[in-house]
Formats: C-alpha cells, structure tokens, sequence
RNA sequence: GCGAGAAUGGCGGAAUUGGUAGACGCGCUAGACUUAGGAUCUAGUACCGAAAGGUGUCGGGGUUCGAGUCCCCGUUCUCGCACCA
C-alpha cells in the first residue's frame, strides 16, 4: 500500500498543535538546550528550497535531542523589516506593512507544513511596535553610553536603493542588494560603537564552537594590528604629520611620507607652486569608483606637495606625497615609506624615482647588493643608528621604546573594523529616537514615550532623503526639553539592528516590562545550537555578538557570547548558480512536497550529501527516499497491531538468538549507535543511510520471534521520528502506542555486546595486494590465521616459489605476507 | 596577488588511528509478477579482460609491508580577503 502522506502528515501536525507537543517549558532548565535557526525574511517568493534546507534538517537535530531527553527549544519568526518590501510598494503600490503581513501568512502555512517542532506560542516578528519600541530602547542605552553616536563622514551611498550602507554591505565597490556601484558621500549618520569591543570581540572567538572560517573572517574583519605611531614635524610648520606603522623597526629606511589625498592637512601644507598639482589629482581621484580606486592591479598614482618631514630618529628631510593608496579610513591616513621593506612603497618608489635606502639586511646577502623587490622579513638592522646589528623582530620593540622615551611616538594598536553605521534613509524600519532641536541639539526620547511608532501614511518613494521627513505629523515635534518646534530624526535603523537580539526576545516575545525577560535569559541563554548561512559571518553574526555584550555590560546578560555553537548549512544551486527569481532557476519545494510529502522531501535533502556543503539541485535520488519510506511504512503496517501486547526486555542473550535474529538484534544496536554519532555531529546522509541498511537487513525478519520483531522496531521508529518526523510517530503508533513518541519517550540503551560481530573478515595480502578474504572468529590469532591461509590455494600459488621475508599481522583486519 | 578548503564509478556521495576503495541511494542490465509498467520484487553493476589476471581515488614524485588517507611539486575548481601601512 502506498504511504498515504497527506493524510498522516496532516494527523500529526493536527495532534501536536492540539497537545501543545512542542509547547516549551521554560521553568525547567536540567538539560535545557536552545535550537535556532536564523530566522527568516517574509519576502512574496516564499519559502524555497534554501529554507528547508537550512530548517528541516536543524529540526531533525532538534528532534533528536528531543528524544535524547533535553527540554529543547526552537522557535521561529520573522525578520520583517526591511528593502525589498519597500521596494516591492515603490513598484506596485501595495503598503510594506500590508504586503509583509500577507507573507507572513502564507509563509506561516508552509511552515507548518514542514512539521518542525517549533513552539509557536513564541512566534515574533520585528515590524511591530511592541519589537522595534526596544530597538530604540536599547539605541537610548548606548547613546546614554555614548556608544550611538552622529556624525558627518564619507559614506556609501548606493544610488539605487537611495540609501547608506554599511561598509559588509558594500561587495566589490557595489550594493550588496541591487549590484548598483556604490559612490561616496558625506552625509550625518548614526554609528553604533563597535570598534569599543574590537578588542573582546576577537578574544572572544576563543570561547566559542564556531566554525574555524567563520572565526577567520571575523578575525580578519576586526583586522587588528600592533605597532607604533610616530610623529614627523613638517619642515618650516607647526603641523606634525602622525603616522601609523607595525613595523618601526624600519624607520631609519623611510625616504618619503604619503598622505591620503583626502587628509586635511594637505591643504595646510602644500606649497603653492604645488597647489595646482595636487588639485588637478585630488580631482582625478574623485572620478574613480571605489574599485578602481581600491584596485590592487591598478598602478599606483601620486603628486609631491612640495612639502617635507623629519623623520624623528634620525632628523632626516624626507617629502611629503600624497597618493591613492593611502587610504583616510585606516590608520592616520598618513604613512611613511619605506621602499626597500615595503612592496607597495618599493613599486610606488621605483615609479617616481624616489630614494630606496636598506636598513635591514637579509641574511646572507651584502650592504651593497641591489634590491629588485622589497625585503619585507626578518634580518639584521644596518644604517639605523644605535640600532645596527639588532635583529628586525627584536629591534621593532626597541624603536618602540626609543620612541615612548623621547616622546616621539607610541605604542599603539589599531583595528580595521570601523564603526557600525546604522541609520538608513528608508521608511520600513526602526524610527532613530531622537529629536531635532534648534536649540537644544540632539535630544533622545524620553524612554516612557517609546515606541516612537513608524506612521502608516507615508510617501515612501524615495527622492535622496528619507520618506519620514516628508510625513508633517511624525517629523515635526515639540522638544522635550525646551518645549519649541523641533524635529524628530527621519532615519531609520538597520535590519541588522533587529536581529542583533531577537534570540533573546523569543523566550517571551510578548514580554513588556523590558526588550526581553532577564530572568529567562540567563537561564536560557547563550543560545546552544546556531543553525544559518555563512554569508552572515562579517554582518549579523559580528553585530549580535556586539549587543549580546553591550546587553551583558548593562546588566541584562550573565553571558559573554550569544552563539556557543554555529553551524553552516551549505548552498543549493541550480544548474551551478544560486537560486534568484532573476535568473528563472527557483526550484518551488511545494510541487515535491505535494507528489512525494514533507518527510520524503526533508529526508531527502539531508540524503544529498554533507550539510555544510550543500550542492546542485537534483531530484534524480528523491525516489529513492520516496521507496525507503514506502517499504519502512510497508514493513510497520504489516505489524499494526500484531506486536502490542509483546513486551521487548531490554537486551537479549545472543547465544539464545537464532541466526537471523542474531543478525537483525546486531544491525539494530550498530544502526542505533551509528545513527546517534552521524547525527549529533549533523552528518545526516549517512544516519539516513544507515536507517537504508537496517531497513535492508530486515528482508529476514520472518524468522524472527515477536519480542526480536518488537525490539527492533520500536528502535527503528525511534531512529524514524527525527528524521522522518510524521512516519515515525505513526508508526509509533502503529506498533501499538497511544501517545506521541515526543509525549512518552523511551529510552533504549545500547547493547555493546550485540556491536561486536562473531566472526570477521581478514584481508589476506602478498606485497600488498589482495589475494583474499577470509572469515574468521572475531580475536583471531596470528598462528591460527595462518594455519587456514596455508591451505587457501589462490593465496599460496602467489607464495610457494618465494622467500618470505615478513608476515604482518593486524588482528581483525589484514594478514599481508612480504615476498621476494 | 594572499589565505583556506576541495578533487573518489555514468551521477549524488561512503570509507575509524595509514589496513578489504566505492557503504547508502540514483541510473543502468537481466529476470519474476503483470493486459500494461515511469509500480513492485530478485540478481548484477569501478574499469580492461572469455578467463587467469591486471589497472584504478586530479597529474607527477616520495615515505611505508601497506596510502583515498601522511610528505613534496604541479593542475583545476570553490570560498574568503584584496593597497589596512
């Protein structure tokens, strides 16, 4: 009989939203364990195959501890905020909040349908006031810390989307949305502080199970680096010109000063007959994009200011440059040069012509002998002073101590990261509490007056400044501090502000004394098991770390990181490529969720291959997923009934075993310990494989006794429930069980007896090849092994005319016998 | 350019500390049952060969009794970073 799937599919999703199955209880915490999945963005293509990729097999994790006894908890919600539905309005006319609500319906439905054990009662979504009203508390408690900040500064500016974003929003010089190059503006926005927790945001990465590349690019992302600042005074000025270097160590070898073209003091320094020179190249730049600008193939271009420093050690005149590939954002945004141990210096030297002095010789090379390209490692110090003979590594702390004695420089240490900016000039998103005074400046809202709700009539066609500004009743405002005509802030935040801390509203998401319930949050937090894509690694999996301390710093938190473990799902491609509407190559899940079941389907997709790498979409194997379901629900309905009132013990005597229920008594414990490792450890093609198996073995279960029959497959439906959640329970059922397997959950001990085999099978080589196999009793010794390949004829005739000249032998695997 | 990872039958992929390469599944071949088969069941299926046997884990070297696994050189692909001083 066919495995009629939808009408058991529907039962159970019926019986566990009835008994409240998955319903979390919070109050108990002996083996609590917090399951996550990213969670997911409303958009009108609905869920596709990417999302049940990541959540059906995170679920089945779930589920598996689930039946291991943990009290787990896996909730789901929406990240509502956000472009594309705003966009979606701009095209269409439909309000964002209209069309985000109708997704969520529907997105809703198909959920469900996938029949994970997620606890609805703590659903959220982040597009309503009683969410986002905390994004703005928590915005008023780092602006009180001074960590949310205003200020005019370059940003990106993507002129399609018609907005700021952050630098990880910014691809290769284009909007990381839309691919619309990106150009510079300067602009006031809203920063949120991170580079304050640079430090503890990369020491922290120590304490955490993450995966080793994802902890790499946060490291690489914070970009911290240890060396010094050194002051060169301009000649004939008062200005000084502060550069940063990790390698002091080469100070002597500097022979000019770069500055980035945008730096202040290029003005203030340049000299006249210059002045036109650098204009005419500070406008060039200008027209480059950010990828020309920033491109490493690019040669590199630049102008003399007619001005010069003096380098502090060794009071040498050197000139003052500026060039492109200096950069404003890092450092100082001045550098000094040193060509002979610099690559970037030695090219951009060579080009202009500029001096090359050596200062730190490459062992077993001489003073004089010339350099073709820069000598960057470690070597002994020449030409520096007190320094010559020092080796480079040590001679770099020295420098630094010379420097800090004479009050020439410093210690110092800088980080790529840059501050978080979050201010958007859209309208679907978090209104920035804060008031516009003319006379009292920035003003926060009083944190009683919040939510500072996002007003529903609004223009929302973007025209260069945000939608707000153009809505009379919400920006116009009294102040609260001095009562005049004042104007509220037209931005909104980043959607990465909202899932910054949404793991920990879910615990209560209808919590109202605070943005979530504290006393939950300790208890419940950090989160166990971080499910999501990998492409989050520099973005929301860097910024959630950095509330979840901030939180932490202001009392609310007892953590320090709010992921313990994070694993990637990998990517499903069609045809090679990701999956976009765009392209046309959007393989719809509800067409094989109709022809084969959501089980089916889900099995189906952990079978494909490791999880964490993903792979092209192919339903070629689906059917054979589709054919162990039918013939495990064949094997179980044959039963209905039959085995109810047989009562398995819990092992069994082997010796009291025929044969064949030795065989399947052994294949279920192997099963039941292998399924255990594959899965925890989230390798689910083979704990599916190994259910294939068991299934297989069972073609003798006709021999078998009825309490072998019950045994067997009570922990076969056992295996079933987590990864095949609806076959499992009903037959579960079927073998005679009222409740739900979730409700009554057995607990089956492994036989470590039953894992080992009688007999083995023993490789028999000469000179490393096989010649044979032979059975025999598992622990076999040496001599008795060889007793029977000395009768084995296909392994002799490669013996006889030969001297051996060793024999080895490796109990229960291989008897390899060396010749000559 | 730098860094990380990967490469196994016709296909997706298995393989513990170096110890029988190809588990499991798809596909394919043959047979059974059928009015029928894109259903089901049974058997087979790395390649060459009638067999004996030989050859096989991207290519080339090496270590070892023994290498998909370890080491060196190279190719291709994927991902990340890309003037960060």
């Amino acid at each position: 009989m066919k495995y009629p799937f939808k009408e058991i599919e529907s039962k159970w999703l019926k019986y566990w939203e009835d008994n409240q199955v998955f319903k979390t209880d919070f109050s108990n915490i002996d083996k609590k364990l917090y399951v996550l999945v990213m969670f997911l963005y409303p958009s009108g293509a609905k869920l596709h195959i990417g999302h049940w990729y990541n959540y059906g097999p995170t679920d089945s994790w779930a589920r598996f501890k689930k039946l291991q006894g943990y009290n787990v908890f896996e909730p789901m919600g929406y990240d509502a905020f956000g472009l594309p539905a705003e966009n979606y309005a701009i095209k269409t006319g439909i309000h964002p909040y209209d069309s985000t609500m109708k997704n969520i319906q529907d997105i809703r439905v198909q959920l469900k349908k996938m029949g994970c054990m997620y606890d609805w009662n703590t659903e959220l979504m982040t597009c309503v006031p009683e969410y986002y009203k905390w994004n703005q508390w928590i915005f008023l408690q780092m602006y009180k810390k001074g960590l949310a900040y205003r200020k005019f500064a370059p940003v990106n500016w993507c002129p399609d989307c018609q907005t700021v974003l952050a630098n990880e929003q910014v691809i290769d010089g284009e909007c990381e949305r839309c691919g619309t190059q990106v150009i510079q503006k300067n602009l006031y926005q809203w920063f949120f502080k991170i580079t304050d927790y640079a430090e503890e945001l990369l020491q922290g990465l120590e304490k955490i199970n993450w995966p080793e590349k994802t902890k790499v690019m946060q490291r690489n992302w914070i970009g911290k680096s240890e060396g010094a600042e050194v002051v060169f005074k301009v000649e004939n000025s008062d200005e000084i010109i502060k550069v940063f270097t990790t390698r002091p160590d080469t100070l002597f070898g500097v022979t000019y000063v770069v500055l980035a073209p945008e730096h202040p003091l290029v003005d203030k320094i340049t000299k006249n007959e210059y002045k036109k020179a650098v204009d005419d190249y500070r406008d060039s730049i200008k027209t480059l994009t950010e990828i020309e600008r920033t491109s490493t193939v690019k040669e590199k271009t630049g102008v003399f200011t007619g001005a010069f420093a003096i380098n502090p050690v060794n009071n040498e005149k050197v000139p003052v440059w500026i060039a492109d590939y200096v950069l404003i954002t890092y450092g100082t945004g001045c550098v000094m040069a040193v060509p002979a141990h610099d690559e970037r210096d030695f090219e951009f030297a060579k080009k202009f012509n500029l001096p090359i002095k050596k200062v730190i010789l490459k062992d077993g090379t001489n003073e004089d002998d010339e350099l073709n390209s820069a000598f960057t490692e470690i070597g002994t110090m020449i030409n520096s002073g007190i320094f010559n003979g020092l080796r480079s590594d040590v001679g770099i702390q020295k420098v630094i101590d010379y420097l800090e004695e004479n009050g020439i420089g410093s210690r110092k240490i800088n980080y790529r990261l840059r501050d978080w900016l979050i201010s958007r000039q859209r309208y679907w998103g978090t209104p920035i509490p804060i008031i516009h005074c003319p006379h009292c400046g920035e003003v926060p809202v009083d944190e009683k007056d919040l939510p500072v709700e996002l007003p529903y009539d609004v223009d929302f066609k973007p025209g260069g400044e945000s939608p707000l500004a153009r809505n009379e009743k919400f920006i116009n405002v009294k102040c609260p501090k001095c009562g005049d005509d004042a104007k509220r802030d037209p931005d909104t935040m980043d959607t990465f502000v909202d899932s910054s801390w949404y793991y920990l509203r879910y615990l209560n998401p209808k919590f109202s004394d605070g943005p979530f319930d504290v006393e939950l949050a300790n208890k419940w937090t950090p989160v166990d098991m971080y499910v999501g894509g990998a492409e989050h690694a520099t973005m929301h999996l860097l910024y959630a770390r950095f509330f979840h301390k901030f939180l932490r710093d202001i009392g609310l938190v007892n953590s320090d990181e709010p992921f313990q473990t994070l694993v990637h799902q990998g990517t499903i491609t069609n045809q090679g490529a990701k999956m976009s509407k765009s392209k046309g190559n959007v393989v719809n899940p509800d067409d094989f969720i109709d022809k084969y079941g959501t089980d089916v389907f889900r099995m189906y997709l952990m079978f494909m291959g490791p999880y964490d790498q993903g792979g092209d979409w192919s339903d070629k194997g689906i059917s054979g997923v589709d054919r162990f379901v039918n013939r495990t629900y064949d094997l179980f309905k044959h039963y209905e009934g039959k085995l109810k009132n047989v009562k398995a013990i819990d092992k069994y005597d082997l010796n009291l075993l025929n044969e064949d229920e030795k065989r399947v008594y052994r294949k279920v414990n192997q099963t039941l310990k292998k399924f255990n490792e594959e899965i925890e450890n989230f390798r689910f093609n083979t704990a599916v494989a190994s259910l294939m198996e068991l299934l297989n073995e069972l073609r003798v279960f006709e021999n078998c006794n009825d309490e072998i029959k019950s045994y067997v497959l009570t922990r076969f439906a056992f295996m079933l429930a987590s990864v095949a959640p609806h076959l499992g329970e009903e037959c579960w059922q079927l073998l005679g069980n009222d409740k739900s397997i979730y409700l009554e959950t057995p607990k089956f001990i492994i036989d470590e007896k039953a894992l080992i085999e009688e007999n083995v099978n023993i490789a028999v080589q000469v000179n490393g090849k096989l010649r044979a196999t032979i059975s025999v009793p598992i622990d076999s010794e040496q001599d008795f092994v060889k007793s029977i390949i000395e009768k084995d004829e296909k392994v002799m005739k490669f013996v006889y005319d030969k001297i051996i000249v060793k024999e080895i032998f490796v109990k229960n695997k291989i008897y390899n016998i060396v010749v000559k």
